[in-house]
DNA sequence: AGCATATTGTGACTTATAGTCCGTTGTTAA
DNA sequence: TTAACAACGGACTATAAGTCACAATATGCT
């Protein structure tokens, strides 16, 4: 599977666990809502510094967030 | 520590393992052989799409390259 | 049902930088 | 002093980052 599409459903499945909704993630995270949008849907070739500003605001270490 | 420098140092460390150099390695990753050094380097904000084709090369899944 | 409102998705766009290509310069080991 | 490898630089193209207005989809309330 796409690793983008991996990417994007880990964010979502981290994200719904931590009960917020991607407006609160983004603001967290320090990037735009529509951003976080299309990180989820796999529409983006996210890169490691965003990959860990996002891991951070899920709260995961890197090693968790790619245990997929 | 910046997560650039320590890709980087991930990179480099299981490319030594393999005993590999950096042109084959690029070689093995269909990446160009300066991008490599830079990366290495810690100079690169690498996306998700090339550190799956450096973990690939490197013979390490993304949940084990991220164990450092 | 209908209406509001919170939340998520889309398309298009500019700016920043990722990534390539070519050559040069160090570096290390034989 | 060779050769193999690694780092550096400039110039260039490709693409990710980042933002916006708007559309669509849930979710709750009367």
């Amino acid at each position: 599977m796409d690793i983008k599409i991996l990417v994007g459903k880990r964010v979502k499945e981290l994200r719904n666990k931590l009960g917020i909704s991607q407006e609160e993630l983004a603001a967290r995270a320090e990037l735009d809502r529509t951003y976080i949008t299309s990180v989820e849907c796999g529409k983006r070739n996210i890169s490691i510094v965003n990959i860990e500003k996002l891991a951070n605001a899920l709260k995961v270490s890197l090693h968790e967030f790619f245990n997929f």
